[in-house]
DNA sequence: AAGTGGACCTGCTAGC
DNA sequence: TGCTAGCAGGTCCACT
């Protein structure tokens, strides 16, 4: 589900309003996809900082060390005054003085980890191979053409990997594909300089204009005040296979890239 | 080393 | 109406 926008957007609707609460309690539901890796008591009294985000993680600061937090495919978090009794994808309540942060996570796919920086231990590991931020101002055209120069792989598959750059998932790969007019089967290695230039600012473009307007609800997501996004409304080809696109009047199609569905136009995406 | 396919887990929907 | 197969926003790992 979360891709960059919709972590940000997550993380918008709860950092202000949970930094410098203290933890008073914290519930652990089901497994998640990687186990906590401290006491759960151990977090007690400590102070919570400003949250940041890295890709698609979210860094949550402690007085000692920190939790690194991922929504997977089906997570989302709720912060403030919570149900008393948790529902049963319900699997991690961070209890402070300013509320309730929960996890809510049906496919548990996501995940709570403690870490003892964000820099050392397990979110070092997890965050090592991330590549660039795409609002990272040395994220332009130069940098994305020299990237897929080295990669075989589709275009598409090089995007969703997160190694050249992080945060857009399914959704807004293929949005951007389609809005840069390139066909998401092309080669990484033969995407001309000329492309990538364009290709680099419909990705942040994009992304941010999915963070402005609260991200995509598929389904179940909501940011911490239980909001939904409305991106998906806008969307030009995810989802929207068979239907007419609005640019050329060609028609959507759906294809599966690396065990993961692509959409786009077959008018006016070229290779 | 880069590329590929399967694994993780649950819920919803389309189709019979 | 009820069952089943297929699909879903993301990573990680083992294997070639």
């Amino acid at each position: 589900m979360p891709e960059l926008p919709e972590v940000e957007v997550t993380r918008l609707s709860f950092a202000a309003r949970i930094e410098g609460a203290r933890v008073t309690g914290v519930r652990v539901g089901k497994p998640l996809r990687w186990p906590l890796g401290c006491a759960p008591e151990a977090l007690l009294a400590q102070t919570v900082g400003a949250v940041t985000r890295r890709g698609k993680y979210l860094w949550l600061p402690l007085d000692r060390g920190g939790l690194l937090m991922h929504l997977g495919m089906s997570g989302s978090l709720a912060f403030g005054d919570v149900d008393p009794v948790p529902g049963p994808h319900d699997h991690f309540d961070l209890v402070t003085t300013g509320g309730t942060l929960r996890l809510t996570d049906p496919r548990r796919f996501g995940a709570v980890v403690w870490s003892p920086s964000s820099e050392t231990g397990v979110a070092a590991k997890r965050l090592a191979r991330l590549g660039i931020e795409p609002f990272d101002p040395r994220f332009d055209g130069a940098h994305l053409h020299a990237a897929l120069r080295r990669r075989k792989v589709s275009v598409k598959q090089a995007l969703l990997g997160g190694e050249i750059v992080v945060g857009a998932g399914n959704i807004y790969a293929c949005e951007a594909l389609y809005q840069a007019g390139i066909d998401p089967r092309t080669r990484s290695d033969r995407i001309s300089r000329p492309r990538a230039d364009r290709l680099a600012a419909v990705i942040r473009a994009v992304l941010a204009r999915a963070v402005d307007v609260g991200g995509s609800t598929l389904r179940d997501f909501r940011d911490a005040h239980g909001n939904a996004g409305a991106f998906q409304l806008e969307a030009g080809v995810y989802g929207r296979a068979g239907t007419t696109c609005q640019r050329c009047g060609g028609t959507i199609r759906r294809i599966v890239q690396g065990g993961r569905a692509s959409y786009f136009c077959a008018g006016c995406q070229r290779r």
